[in-house]
DNA sequence: TGATAATTTGACCGGTTGGTAAAACATTAC
DNA sequence: GTAATGTTTTACCAACCGGTCAAATTATCA
């Protein structure tokens, strides 16, 4: 008798494994491009070269296969920050901290694109880690920075909204890529962007955090 | 005979412009939390409290409200990249830049997440503006802040990037805003973040953007 | 090999989707 | 008032949606 996915409990099969990696693949694809409510089943079938029934045989519903991607991909989408090191030097940290995420956007763009429809639609399906490990985890590094800050390595600023601008500013490569590729055109659109992008943000951020130059009233 | 507006060439009825306002108003929450795709017209017609019949009979697609929709907000979006100025202090003219982006991103964040959406899923609506009208716009603008990188007046830096920065910094805070709450928490998470928000991005811009503190090559 | 379990498929289901037809109803112009 | 026009509703349609079912097929292993 065929058992689905979830009523299993011994150790998955070979075809198991391939064929849910070519479904959260596949399921990556259309979930990025359209969000939840806007993707079908029969689309990710398609794209993953199965059948829907097939599919489904695998993940018992549309929610169980964004659940899964969401889970996969939310603990490396967090790297880059938890490398984030109190101990090393402040500027230098930042720096690497933006050309990581940087990286990802360039290396990543789907699984950016999957969170920022699930957060732009009101995250009805990660709320709680929102609130709960990402909340933790950047509650942390923005300690931090506080602390550099205090100790008069970097200038006063608000670690929250610091930390939002490096997400927000890196993404946008990944985001709204089509919007960065229609503005700057043909030729100032290929790879060479995300060089350019992190020369800019590097410049943005290190001279922005400078201590001497801000007139912050803090 | 009842005509579908889109064939009607004569002026339009006192009803006719006050359910085409209530229904795209009603079409803007719809679209701008869950896409093109993910919205209904079943979903639209009951927030804008009228028979889905009815409703098809002033837009006659769920394309042409969300067309009609766009063209509208559009102009209205740009209208802050507009106001800058050539003539004006470069300092003064990007900290009020920045300022006009984050009211609006505080005061119309439905019509930022709509935009959000739409680029995000791909632009498959709106590419031809994206290439045309703002790239046109955003050159122009652009050329600016050259001028003022190469009078000294601000460090040099890629002008293209800088936008790119101060789009998504700004409008970070309506597109994730479920984010930037849950992240902050009760407590910080009132009307009060969005001068937090606007104090840090100042500093970091004005400082990012002074000159002589920059190492950049050229 | 054959038995058993795992996988795949085609047919199907009730509900929803975008959209239509036509007639009932309301408003305006004369 | 009444005729023409503009608006709204009821009933409906075909296609699509997420998901089920049972049977057919394939892989595993004694």
């Amino acid at each position: 008798m065929a058992l689905p996915r979830a009523a299993r409990t011994q150790r998955r099969t070979r075809i198991q494994e391939e064929k849910e990696e070519l479904i959260l693949e596949a399921a990556l694809d259309v979930f990025a491009t359209h969000g939840f409510r806007g993707s079908t089943i029969d689309q990710i079938a398609e794209v993953a070269g199965m059948s829907k029934p097939n599919l489904l045989y695998y993940f018992r519903t549309k929610e169980a296969m964004h659940r899964a991607l969401i889970d996969r991909v939310l603990d490396n989408w967090l790297d880059p920050l938890r490398e984030f090191d109190a101990e090393g030097n402040p500027v230098a940290e930042i720096r690497s901290y933006i050309r990581r995420k940087l990286e990802m956007a360039r290396d990543f763009p789907r699984e950016s694109r999957l969170f920022a429809n699930e957060i732009l639609q009101g995250a009805p399906h990660i709320e709680d880690e929102l609130k709960g490990p990402l909340k933790a985890l950047v509650d942390e590094k923005a300690e931090v920075i506080r602390a550099w800050a205090s100790a008069g390595k970097i200038a006063r600023c608000d670690p929250y909204h610091l930390i939002f601008a490096i997400w927000s500013t890196t993404q946008h490569y990944a985001d709204f890529d089509v919007q960065v590729r229609g503005v700057l055109g043909e030729t100032q659109s290929g790879e060479g962007r995300f060089e350019d992008a992190a020369r800019f943000l590097e410049q943005l951020f290190v001279n922005g955090l400078s201590v001497g130059t801000t007139a912050s009233r803090g």
